[in-house]
DNA sequence: GTTAGGG
DNA sequence: CCCTAAC
């Protein structure tokens, strides 16, 4: 019988397991309509979700074909919508969200910091150094000039776009609906434990730093941590708050200060933002590379945003004194104004962390005598129960400006066997997963995927596992069946329609066989299973 | 801890 | 890859 069936599936070779495990098929998931009583609200975050990604779609598209004219009104309707999105409540259910884009943000420089692309944030001015030392450093130039940031929002809205063209932006589920608060992340078979940020969060409150910042400030943090935190721009005392709804000015300018009744009228074009670190080894890979960014960026923008006021290049410290006091008037200068967007509490997590290294968190920082330090924060010690050196992700920053709020990024090589992960956004004081890289399957790894199913059927993943990907730890037997799964998908399509490395046209022949083979084996014997219950119960009755 | 299947 | 119900 065994034989017969070999020969009836065109290939040889495969040894039916002597006590074959009953397969599960008939665990068949509950649909999810079944969930949709208790996902209600859920579901419309995901609807909303959904929308704001097309739009991102469409904006993408056309951002670019934008000339200058068409980038202006963009930002005139970006400032006269604030004192909508100052309720966070509107904005947090996505309705006026505003897009900017970092992909290639590397590549992008821009050499004036008033006329730089609208579609992204550019970092201008700005050297790339020390790249052959496994460290990425993005320097502000020396006369002070930080990135600039184009199109800021009071809801800032990140995406970025991958190599495979997929975009992450905050529209993502991660971070619009219930789904949140994640699933502490595996690595391999394990899961870690995340620790919140809320400990450290207090910690930082009762800093005298800390309280002395609030005041400069005047707003009262809440409690509550919004993914993106709306704030208002003006204050209820500064005169260029009253009345500011028309007379944003049309020239090309940055910002516009034109006299009026003795109002200031601002025309915010463009925002400076900090200054970032970011370190990561030669064997990264430009993906990587770029994900890397984007969580810098990302931790910057996720997290309390202060604006800061720059005139004739000097900082504004005192916030009680009044523009006329300060020096802003009707005669000044076009470009005397500038503003900053300075995160206050910077968190940036590490990621790519090999399975044998402790996974570390940078907390908000804590201003001490002038310094900014950053706490390294281990994550449960269950998961990592050797070498654990609580020193490696120490970092101490000098932070003498009181400007140049920094952040670094390390990444670790991702080139060994480990369950590297790589960044999401997280959201300060959430449970926070860290994805895994994405690393795509070798023709090698496919045969010998092929290989091991082709002798243990589709339902052994584990002892799959164990025959060909015992050595690679990052290889689960999760990913063993998801990737079965992919190449018979593959398979099936047309070539054209198949993306990556292409897989021999051989294995997808054998995965297909293999597939039928195994699939009509498990039928088999569930209607074995079944016959035999069927009879059992007729001999009870 | 494993498997299956949806996302 | 992630998540998780069902075993």
């Amino acid at each position: 019988m065994v034989l017969h069936k070999r020969l009836e599936y065109g290939f040889n070779g495969y040894q039916v397991p002597p006590t074959p495990r009953a397969p599960r098929s008939a665990r068949k998931r509950v649909s999810s309509w079944k969930k949709n009583e208790d996902d209600n609200q859920m579901r419309a975050f995901d609807l909303l979700a959904t929308v704001a990604g097309n739009l991102l779609l469409e904006v993408d598209d056309s951002v670019s074909k934008m000339n200058h004219e068409e980038i202006k009104t963009v930002n005139e309707s970006t400032i006269k919508t604030e004192d909508d999105s100052l309720k966070p409540n509107v904005c947090d259910q996505g309705s006026c969200s505003k897009t900017f884009f970092v992909s290639e943000i590397i590549k992008a420089p821009v050499t004036d910091a008033c006329s730089g692309p609208a579609s992204g944030i550019t970092v201008s001015d700005c050297k790339i150094e020390d790249i052959n030392h496994t460290h990425l450093k993005i320097d502000p130039p020396e006369n002070g000039k930080l990135p600039v940031v184009n199109n800021v929002d009071c809801n800032l809205n990140l995406v970025i776009k991958d190599d495979d063209e997929k975009f992450y932006g905050d529209a993502r589920p991660d971070t619009l609906n219930n789904k949140t608060v994640r699933a502490p992340p595996r690595i391999g078979d394990r899961r870690i434990r995340r620790l919140s940020a809320s400990k450290q969060w207090k910690v930082s409150q009762n800093t005298d730093a800390y309280r002395n910042k609030i005041n400069c400030y005047k707003y009262q943090r809440p409690l509550r941590d919004y993914p993106f935190k709306k704030r208002r721009l003006y204050q209820s005392d500064n005169p260029a708050n009253s009345d500011n709804k028309s007379g944003f000015t049309e020239d090309g300018s940055s910002l516009d200060a034109t006299s009026k009744d003795s109002h200031v009228k601002l025309k915010i074009k463009s925002f400076r933002v900090p200054e970032f670190f970011i370190e990561i080894p030669e064997t990264a890979t430009i993906s990587s590379l770029k994900r890397a960014v984007m969580e810098a960026v990302t931790a910057i923008f996720s997290g309390e945003l202060h604006v800061g006021v720059m005139l004739q290049g000097k900082r504004i410290r005192d916030d009680n004194k009044t523009l006329s006091q300060t020096g802003i008037c009707h005669d000044n200068k076009l470009d005397a104004l500038g503003f900053t967007l300075e995160p206050n509490g910077l968190q940036v997590s590490s990621f790519l962390c090999p399975e044998n290294q402790p996974l570390t968190r940078y907390s908000a920082p804590q201003t001490v005598d002038n310094e900014l330090v950053i706490q390294k924060q281990a994550d449960s010690p269950t998961i990592n129960t050797r070498n654990i050196v609580e020193s490696d992700h120490e970092m101490i920053v000098n932070d003498k400006s009181d400007l140049d709020s920094r952040a670094l990024v390390t990444v670790p090589a991702n080139n060994t066997d480990e369950l590297a992960v790589a960044p999401v956004r997280k959201s300060k004081g959430a449970e926070a997963a860290q994805r895994r890289i994405r690393r795509p399957f070798s023709v090698s790894e496919v045969e010998a995927l092929v290989e091991a199913v082709e002798k243990l059927g589709t339902g052994r993943w584990r002892d799959v596992k164990l025959r060909a990907f015992d050595d690679a730890k990052h290889r689960t037997y999760v990913d063993l069946k998801d990737k079965w799964k992919t190449l018979v998908h593959t398979a099936r399509i047309s070539p054209q329609q198949r993306r990556g490395e292409p897989v021999p046209q051989e294995l997808l022949d054998r995965v297909l066989i293999a597939h039928g083979y195994w699939s009509h084996h498990q039928s088999k014997n569930q209607l074995k299973l079944n016959h035999q219950l069927e009879t059992q119960t007729c001999r009870l009755v």
